[in-house]
RNA sequence: GCCCCCAUAGUUUAACGGAUAGAACAGUGGUUUCCUAAACCGUAGAUCGAGGUUCGAUUCCUCGUGGGGGCGCCA
């Protein structure tokens, strides 16, 4: 084999969807060849600043921090045994970083390598698939969804399909509150009333939500009330036919409300195994956690303490009250179990509210002495929480009563908001693509408002902010991505045509568009890693902030072939990048606005 | 009382222990015979306080201040 042939090997080898991986790599075969290297060397390589080049290896300073040397000169030592590559320039700057700037022709041969969705699927699936369960959305039956469900809904649906993209395989499971105590209460007012759940009228689940509150108020003035509510729970749970009848008809018109919800929203559940599927699930749990001296009897309820926590030593995990009812930690460890044992998964994600930490906190570490108690292994388990929506106030949102905001009532007003947008925009639209427009626009940019920043915390909600065409919006992103099409339209031509080029970026918005979409891969990942929708939000809005850029400065209807030919491809993986990302986090894209 | 989370421009926020803390909105100044100006380009402005660890701290540790939340039969 002569040497070109082997630099030629590198030149096509090295093109990868994540030039950091290429990197790292090279790295770290040469430093393992180099005895002034210990194996094992991290390079740490990082998307680097604009003005210092792509990407950065900072691993040389806290090496040779470590070993005594210079940093400096062993950045050199290394840069001198890197093979020679027409892919990257390097140099040493700082204490001792090692810069890499990517050369034109490795910007060409990655647009031109990943064109279109197949081929970033394909370059971004994970090595070590697993079985994962996202457990998202959780409403109650036989109450209304309302804001605080939103959040946990679209989180928990973004985070199931970016999973699913890498090449997890997913089972979404809506794990229905449909066996608490809200039962109790509401059977308790239904009876009371004498209701009968066939004549609730065109709206049947906002009767119910009345039925419960009107219950609930009984039971917080009168403890004569509150127990009798226990009690049909209690009857309920021990099978009582009438109980179970109403329970049931209750169930079904709450499904009937989400599933609408749903819909709009584009999410499928692969499962919605409520609490009450684990009804005969619960006393294996106590048998088993007792067996194994997990759990205790403590003032009549069963109770797990754990002596190796500071706080769980003495703050009980309750599960099975003195009532003998059970409660959401027994249904939650049966849920565990069955998701386990029956489904083979290896992995279990909750998205909720971050008031649950402590839950399932107690939940994880429970689970996992049981687990081992029994010799099975145990799924990782992640509680992925978020932070409160707020109103005005800066207190968590609700309406002027004071009442929760009913989540169908939220998006059906952003939709209507959007509306306004589009004919103000495009008066002479007709009336079902002004519709279809305002949906897409209005319901993404609900969703965006709660993806585009941490999870973790809390955020005003603000219609104005989420529906504005500047700043980080959804309608921004869309945007972006009708011009494109517009584009597309104007040459007559597609997208999703097959369009190569013989020419690389050249100009500054060119190649500050092309170095933009090489970092998707990075931010894919760090989105799965931490899972955070943000980075991935992030990382779309500054790419559309570029193609903005380009858009203005760049204009791709030119004379000279070989600078349209490389916009039109600029374009084309623009599109593709935005449109993968933007499907990910659930918002969908228009060809015109 | 115990514990958890948070604190960055006027406001909303970004930053996997790395270089001169990055944006957006609101200010302010500009760009349109040109693929959607719902856009773009300038400009000004910030790490709660005090210690510590580190070659390097918005990030880690300790203490303090301020805000939010959780702690026995709700989920």
């Amino acid at each position: 084999m002569t040497l070109s042939v082997i630099m030629l090997g590198y030149r096509t080898m090295f093109i990868e969807f994540d030039p950091s991986e290429s990197i790292d790599r090279i790295i770290r075969e040469t430093t393992a060849k180099s005895n002034d290297f210990e194996v094992g060397f991290n390079p740490q390589v990082r998307p680097a600043d604009e003005r210092f080049g792509d990407f950065q290896a900072n691993g040389i300073l806290p090496y040779a921090k470590k070993a005594g040397l210079n940093p400096r000169e062993l950045a050199q030592k290394l840069i001198d045994l890197l093979p020679h590559s027409d892919l990257w320039e390097t140099d040493i700057a700082g204490p001792g970083f090692i810069n890499f700037k990517l050369s034109s022709s490795f910007f060409k041969q990655w647009i031109d390598k990943f064109h279109d969705i197949n081929s970033i699927k394909n370059a971004i699936q994970v090595e070590n698939q697993q079985k994962i369960v996202v457990d998202f959305s959780s409403p109650n039956t036989a109450k209304q969804m309302h804001v605080g469900h939103i959040r946990s809904t679209i989180i928990g649906e973004s985070l199931a399909r970016l999973l699913g993209f890498m090449g997890h395989e997913i089972i979404r499971d809506n794990h229905l509150g449909d066996w608490g105590t809200q039962f109790g209460i509401l059977l308790f007012a239904i009876k009371k009333e004498n209701i009968s759940l066939s004549e609730l009228g065109n709206d049947p689940i906002a009767k119910l939500e009345n039925l419960y509150r009107q219950g609930n108020n009984w039971v917080k003035d009168d403890e004569d009330n509150l127990i009798q509510a226990r009690g049909e729970l209690v009857k309920l749970q021990n099978g009582d036919p009438e109980n179970l009848d109403l329970w049931q008809k209750i169930k079904d018109i709450s499904m009937d409300s989400f599933l609408s919800i749903y819909e709009m929203l584009g999410v499928q559940f692969d499962h919605s195994l409520g609490e009450s599927f684990y009804r005969d699930k619960v006393e294996l749990i106590y048998e088993q956690l007792l067996a194994h001296k997990i759990c205790e009897e403590n003032d009549g309820a069963l109770v797990v303490f754990h002596p190796d926590h500071k706080r769980f030593s003495k703050q009980p995990f309750i599960i099975r009250k003195s009532d003998g009812a059970s409660n959401y930690a027994t249904t939650d460890l049966a849920t565990v179990a069955f998701r386990k044992n029956e489904w083979q998964s290896n992995q279990i994600i909750y998205v909720t509210d971050g008031r649950q930490r402590d839950h399932f906190e107690q939940l994880f570490m429970t689970v996992q002495k049981w687990f081992s108690a029994e010799k099975n292994a145990c799924p990782l388990l992640k509680h992925v929480w978020f932070g409160t929506i707020l109103g005005d106030d800066n207190k968590a949102i609700k309406t002027r009563d004071g009442e929760p905001v009913k989540l169908i009532d939220l998006l059906s007003e952003s939709i209507e908001r959007a509306k306004k947008m589009v004919i103000e925009k495009k008066p002479d639209l007709e009336g079902s693509e002004i519709l279809r427009r305002a949906k897409i626009i209005g319901l993404g940019a609900v969703r965006y408002a709660d993806l585009s920043q941490d999870r973790t915390l809390d955020y005003v909600f603000s219609w104005e902010k989420m529906l504005a065409m500047q700043g980080n919006t959804a309608p921004y992103l869309q945007y972006a991505v009708a011009r494109i099409h517009s584009i597309f339209r104007k040459i007559e031509s597609k997208p999703n045509q097959h369009h190569s080029t013989e020419y690389p970026p050249t100009t500054d918005s060119e190649k500050k568009l092309a170095r933009k979409l090489l970092f998707f891969s990075g931010a894919l990942k760090q989105t799965a890693k931490e899972l955070k929708p943000h980075f991935l939000g992030t990382y779309l809005y500054e790419l559309a902030t570029e193609f903005s850029s380009f858009y203005n400065q760049s204009k791709v209807m030119v004379e000279e072939k070989e600078i349209k030919s490389l916009r039109i491809l600029l374009c084309a993986r623009t599109l593709t990048v935005l449109e993968i990302g933007l499907n990910i986090l659930g918002i969908d894209t228009l060809e015109e606005m």
